[in-house]
DNA sequence: AGGCTTCATGAAAGCGCTATCATTCAAGAT
DNA sequence: ATCTTGAATGATAGCGCTTTCATGAAGCCT
């Protein structure tokens, strides 16, 4: 609590408030600075930042040069202040340690780049309170759009966001009210049971993330579920397990289906590194992929196409899902569209890790 | 280029400029709303929300009533202005598509998030030119704070960051100039390369990222080469192969080594990725890991332990880096320390993936 | 040539908050 | 009783920029 100096300059009322003294060696040239050394008015500096096509080339060039000279930089947060404007948007991942949200920030971070954004991440490793409170904050500090992952959320960040009339899009999973990038979660687990059901599987498991404030996860089972129960088969719960979403968590859930009474013959995986771990863990003890054991995943990772045997899976076009969020975005903010819905399409990528049950 | 109307509200200059409109439905309430409604002046107002100590009990408690009643939520760009603070740290890193920077960019967030901090995040794709132009961006933004990665940048990046004043914190490769959280990723090589070594190899290949401007993959090229050099042994241009940053590049680096007349009998990733790739290149080959072929990654990241067989490896704190870059940036702003240089232990993690050579 | 645009610029009012300094009042010191 | 002192609060000047609105100087038309 003890902080009497400014942090930014020496001592603001010691050198002379305004005109040039003498020797004052001021840190950061302002925008009146620069006016003053090119000899036009402040608003004219501004002009010649943000609109340049409205100036005289000479006027524009002199400008420039004094800015140049001064090595003038604009103060970003004076200028949001005074116009509102951020040129930052929020994300608010569950986690940025996840190949999926990663891949997606990092494509919506290059196209907000171009267009002079920056990304403000958060993340809430699932917690929806902590969603909230990121919700809160970013709003507090002041973004100019939002994006979020899946429709699912506190009463409270929904009146935040509500309130707060920042655009927002959500991602993997929407609703109508807002704008939104998805990909059909349902269609996906569908898509991955209907695979292995065509193969002649009759006895199917499923290794699942946690299933409270995942809805990408919950719609995946539950498309599944219902391919199983459109071909008459049954999904027991023993033969679903949840786990953490690592790798680790893949082996784990795959040791428990492998270990039933009556092991599966098929497993699909909620998300690829599911089904890495899963292929993983039954070669380790000795039963062959495809041959004995069919393994799908849901994503198609980078990683997916490169192990062997060759993963199966839904591929979910990640990258495009945060370079078309940055695009939704930046239309809504111009005001050009409102609560756009996307729907990126899917596909299953048959690999080497699915043969015919035996 | 057509914005008449601001964005925030419906017209600032038809609601009555200041005192209680009877219906003005101003959309935001502003502290002094706040400090009208609890019959206080701003600045009590203020210190309610940043220094409650200062204030009774009481008027705290009718500061706080009248916040909630009137759902006022400060205005991060307006407190930063007159602050000089952003409560923001930037992070400029190659990626986020990388398991590596995600992994380490989760944990400072984590850190940050709970000194109240947010994350300003950007990358540069191995493009100096890139750097640059974020360090730029990410300035004139303010941030409080700044995270890069390696000690390697262009002149102009240097510049500005020099005559920024602002708390910079170098990762995985520093410089003694400037705070930095580091690894010895020269000793990783080594490490690597001795393991191999020992184990009888005696002809290694590499395969490691692009070389220029990732002062990491030269440096951990650097000490395997030195470690090879030291036992006598030679590394030929041929047995090392550059390749982009994914499990891809590892197959095809791992292809072409031992497509080679005289192919290593042991090969070490710049990355664990590569490493892994090269074990399916291998295993695809029919080429035996670890009996025909040995290979040691870098790294360790969290598949590693998973796969078939598993990876030896020279553990790096990736989660820790981030972690303790959000803590010495802290320390840092707080003028607690200065240019406080952390190097984190690093360590061989022999697996499955390598054997005595035949 | 006079009036009407259009264009380039200037003047100045904030944006919403923090921080400095001044003020008030009550309690302890003399 | 008078003087200090300190704690709680108020008044207010900016922070550095954007953005109307106003102004003067050309250009254009009839």
């Amino acid at each position: 609590m003890s902080k009497q100096t400014s942090p930014k300059q020496t001592s603001p009322k010691q050198t002379s408030p305004k005109q040039t003294s003498p020797m004052s060696k001021r840190v950061k040239a302002r925008l009146v600075d620069v006016a003053r050394d090119a000899g036009v008015s402040p608003a004219t500096v501004s002009r010649a930042m943000a609109q340049p096509d409205l100036l005289t080339a000479e006027t524009l060039a002199r400008v420039h040069d004094s800015a140049r000279k001064l090595g003038y930089r604009p103060d970003g947060m004076a200028r949001a202040l005074a116009s509102g404007r951020t040129m930052t948007i929020g994300a608010i991942v569950p986690t940025l340690d996840s190949t999926i949200f990663a891949r997606a920030l990092q494509a919506m971070q290059s196209a907000l780049a171009r267009e002079g954004y920056q990304l403000l991440v958060a993340s809430h490793e699932m917690n929806p309170a902590a969603e909230t409170e990121a919700v809160r904050t970013l709003l507090t500090r002041g973004v100019d759009g939002l994006m979020l992952v899946g429709a699912e959320r506190s009463q409270d960040a929904a009146m935040l966001l509500r309130s707060a009339g920042v655009p927002v899009v959500l991602s993997w999973v929407g609703t109508p009210e807002c704008a939104a990038v998805t990909v059909d979660n349902e269609l996906a687990g569908h898509l991955a049971a209907r695979h292995l059901i065509g193969l002649g599987h009759r006895r199917i498991g499923l290794v699942v993330g946690h299933l409270p404030f995942n809805d990408r996860q919950q719609a995946r089972l539950a498309g599944a579920r219902k391919a199983l129960s459109e071909a008459g088969l049954d999904l027991p719960g023993a033969l679903v397990s949840e786990q953490g979403l690592t790798m680790a968590g893949g082996r784990a859930g795959c040791a428990r289906l492998l270990d039933l009474g009556e092991p599966p013959s098929g497993i699909i995986g909620g998300i690829d590194l599911f089904a890495i771990g899963c292929i993983q863990e039954a070669q380790s003890r000795g039963i062959a992929v495809p041959e004995a054991l069919s393994v799908v995943g849901i994503d198609d990772i980078d990683m997916s196409a490169h192990i062997a045997p060759a993963l199966t899976t839904v591929m979910i076009p990640t990258a495009r899902i945060g370079q078309i969020c940055a695009a939704t975005l930046l239309a809504e903010i111009k005001g050009e569209r409102r609560h756009e819905q996307v729907a990126l399409p899917i596909e299953l990528v048959v690999r080497q890790s699915t043969a015919p049950a035996r």
